[in-house]
DNA sequence: TTGCACTATATAAATTGATATATAGATTAC
DNA sequence: GTAATCTATATATCAATTTATATAGTGCAA
């Protein structure tokens, strides 16, 4: 139901549909993914209630585009959205899952296997964002105090990120130290 | 696609549509939510592929129920998805996504409210997990080194949970005394 | 006899994954 | 040189799966 609300943010600026599905692969990958096919049919029903505006252009390389930005109507919505307070308890982890039938597996090696498995994604993905937080504080000599506001907020989902993926690291680390005590 | 190995790892305990419902909501509510309306077709789809074995038994309370039980079959498509490795990177957090656009709000308190809203519900959420981490150490006094095998792992989801709600807390924390400094 | 716990289904909406169509520029083949 | 192919851009649809909301019956207890 939230992917409605998240076109209306990212078309506060314009796009088309195909740059709206890099928006999602390389800004929001952290916390929202979406595929062209759930991304088109929702410009069109939101074009139809007039919370998006469509314009015709010419593309630089391929076939000609249409550019979608929020309308005033759209931005009243996405606003609406926000005063609700924020949405928590919708998180799916199939990792946790896994982790929590893992006394399925046949020997301890296995486990410990599967844990250091997901360390190493885990690590990666941490170094990743670690990478992304260096970009913002060489061109912000006092980061984050120097952020403007309408680089500030996206970034905290950064921060977030960092915060997060590095707490899980640890986790991992943890787990692994404690299966290690069960060979 | 997880359902299904959640469903037939929960099942190597025998349960009842109803009984499994309860089991997501007070065991796995931290990291897997699923309706009735999902759990039943996908009860009847899994007996049909032999992976489940179902028998006809009378309630205690209100009307019949079908126990189900994962097979040999079922054992081994479970055992499948945990050697293939963790799954990651399927998170959908719509707060984060709130967060990004946060800005589109009129004032810098309303920015405050929203972030001291998340803070709250996440504090909430830390609390109900650290008291269900105070049961498990007061049945076990060396916790977490003397919990058995069928016991260690779920408990690792419930570590999890502490150490990744604790740090996001402290990420509200520091992301409101950020926006103050620009009231 | 009202309400509650238990059991289950129906329907609608959202999401995913695969595929189809088409244009333009770049690369390679002959 | 030009035809064929490849790559990137752009839009769209379909089937299958997953998720969400609402509805409905059953038996017991207060």
């Amino acid at each position: 139901m939230s992917l409605k609300h998240i076109l209306l943010g990212i078309l506060q600026e314009p796009h088309s549909g195909y740059d709206i599905k890099k928006v999602f692969d390389q800004v929001f990958s952290n916390f929202w993914a979406a595929e062209l096919s759930q991304i088109y049919p929702q410009l069109k029903k939101l074009s139809e209630q007039n919370m998006l505006s469509v314009v015709e252009e010419e593309s630089d390389k391929g076939p000609s585009k249409k550019v979608y930005q929020t309308t005033e109507k759209g931005q009243k919505e996405l606003v609406n959205w926000l005063q609700d307070g924020p949405i928590v308890h919708t998180e799916k982890l199939a990792y946790l899952a896994q982790t929590f039938f893992l006394n399925s597996l046949a020997t301890t090696e296995q486990k410990l296997e599967f844990m250091q498995a997901l360390q190493h994604e885990m690590k990666t993905w941490h170094q990743n964002l670690c990478g992304y937080q260096k970009d913002w504080q060489s061109r912000f000599p006092n980061y984050p105090y120097d952020l403007p506001d309408d680089e500030f907020y996206p970034n905290l989902t950064l921060m977030m990120g960092v915060k997060k993926v590095g707490a899980i690291v640890e986790w991992c680390e943890e787990s692994i130290d404690l299966i290690k005590l069960r060979l």
